[in-house]
DNA sequence: ATTCTGACGTGGG
DNA sequence: CCCCACGCCAGAA
């Protein structure tokens, strides 16, 4: 129902929000955090409905593949890479270097 | 109502 | 190792 559907993108925001500075996670990690394991692109879609939200850094999510695939969706052409790169994260060219170096894992603080 | 696409992931050839 | 197809759920045309 409608509380369950706000429930689950309430989940991911309340996840994004708890990724620590200079960490960053990927969305299939968060789906299956949630229990919708398998469901991954329903993570992706609930980024984008927080666009409205400051307090989500959907900068630090990523694919499992460490690439910056929501870049194009922010604002200007890199700012998704500057953002991270500002925390202390290398990335080069959309690929985030040391991947599973600053990759932080849901409800392990 | 049907069809396609989408910030993904996993599996198979 | 690279390419293709399938599964997931939801929203827009």
């Amino acid at each position: 129902m409608s509380s369950e559907n706000q429930n689950f993108f309430s989940r991911v925001y309340e996840v994004v929000k708890q990724i620590p500075h200079g960490k960053v996670t990927s969305y299939g990690a968060i789906a299956k955090h949630i229990g919708a394991a398998g469901s991954a692109r329903m993570v992706g879609w609930a980024m984008n409905a927080s666009h409205n939200l400051p307090e989500v850094p959907a900068h630090r999510v990523v694919n499992r593949n460490g690439l910056l695939t929501g870049k194009h969706h922010f604002d200007g052409t890199n700012l998704m890479q500057q953002l991270l790169e500002n925390e202390g994260i290398v990335v080069i060219d959309n690929q985030i270097q040391d991947f599973e170096n600053v990759f932080w894992d849901p409800g392990k603080k």
